[in-house]
DNA sequence: GACTCATATTTGTTGGTCAAATAGCGTGCC
DNA sequence: GGCACGCTATTTGACCAACAAATATGAGTC
């Protein structure tokens, strides 16, 4: 059921790039190096490690990929942190469907952070929060198209986390942004944006700006849940067994 | 202040193995390829694209780095969804210092998952969850070192998130469990979770077994909190300005 | 049909070449 | 001295060719 954290994968044969990749963890790690600090040069790292520069440089594309390392010409591989739009861009892949195991899983998270953390939010939030948001729903008006809309919709939102003042749920958010702008796209046209999305942020709006938190919950939640109805009326979900 | 999400890179020229993932998305997207299908072979992926076999190979590795695809012998690459472990692997970096501000939005993040979710907890866990929690916690009088004491840390919490049945929160929980274990870890010895963290935990169990809601997110909220004085305590934070 | 084995194909690794970028150094000028 | 400029050595980027290792495939045998 779970593939992703528990399971005992079958290990095979390290290969040598992995092989570099753990020893380049190690001298990470031993010297202590933090963001800003260099890595040794190609060269050295193949002496050092007794593998091809070829060997090297594969290893050293997966520490870019993890983005926890930049390299430029000349000047050679810097230690850097960027693992959060690294990690935006691996699960920008669309390798597969989204489940409606995965929709409901991804909305009832949206739920917890947008709805629980109500109490949070309406300490946190100012005026300027709410104009904000305000003009974001306006744009929704604007009818560029489904993708500017749903865009519009996952900013509405992220608008709204932002007020926490919590860059981890805020980079958790950004993480699941493909995910969550495929299931707002999900049925809906431009009008449905137009008509009903529209509205239902500015009720959401002016429950936050009445201060009114069962008003507000409510809202949100029903319009969360609104997207289910489009989610579910599609398609049949050709599953795939293994 | 964000590095993640909005700011405006710098965009560097694109270079040729960039180019050759970029296709690869475009080839994974326009054949629709999904999850068990194959990709091309090193050689035809050369040919198509006009590129080396070490430039395709590098812009595999990326690939493969993301979780996205395996690749074997003779067989060649597969497409797989394995971005979450990729993702975990990716954070096991230890490449920064925690900071403060770190620490507390994780632990503000970890009170949101925990403690706002308590309607839904108290709804779905079972006697079993219980007993589970009572297991797992016991574990912590055995005295194995640190480390073990803090790995049995994390897996009571994340005991306590899987009773949400959300693969999505779990999956997020996995992904911050190396900062997680770091936190856990920081300014505390053995006696320490076999004091404090044993009957703490023991507290929330009995509290969740009472299905006492006040109680629960009392004792969990300052069960979190307590880490705080370890964390604060131990150093004035080295600052290392940019 | 089931099994064995040789072979061809495909990925893994190595060593090398050339190109492009540029940090660092030296030179000359003011 | 200090500054601007250009050269050069170094380092990464891309490519090529070759061989090793793994293995899917098919021919051959019973």
């Amino acid at each position: 059921m779970n593939t992703s954290s528990l399971d005992v994968e079958e290990q095979e044969p390290r290969s040598v790039v992995d092989d570099v990749v753990a020893q380049m963890r190690e001298l990470i790690s031993e010297r202590g190096l933090t963001v800003g600090d260099q890595l040794p040069t190609e060269k050295e790292l193949c002496e050092a490690f007794g593998a091809s520069r070829n060997t090297v440089r594969e290893a050293m594309r997966i520490l870019k990929a993890y983005g926890v390392v930049k390299v430029r010409q000349k000047v050679g591989a810097t230690i850097v942190d960027n693992r959060m739009s690294s990690a935006m861009e691996m699960f920008s892949f669309n390798v597969m469907e989204i489940s409606r195991d995965t929709f409901s899983d991804i909305q009832g998270f949206r739920c917890l952070l947008e709805v629980s953390s109500v109490e949070e939010l309406f300490d946190k939030i100012t005026d300027e929060d709410i104009g904000d948001l305000r003009d974001i729903n306006a744009k929704l008006l604007t009818t560029e198209g489904v993708e500017f809309a749903a865009e519009q919709d996952f900013l509405f939102h992220t608008r709204l986390i932002q007020v926490l003042r919590n860059k981890a749920i805020l980079d958790v958010y950004g993480l699941m942004k493909p995910v969550i702008l495929r299931i707002i796209q999900k049925g809906k046209t431009r009008r449905t944006f137009e008509n009903d999305t529209y509205r239902e942020h500015e009720e959401v709006i002016d429950a936050i700006a009445a201060r009114d938190r069962i008003a507000y919950q409510y809202l949100m939640k029903t319009h969360l849940e609104a997207g289910y109805a489009h989610f579910n009326v599609t398609d049949p979900f050709p599953e795939k067994p293994k």
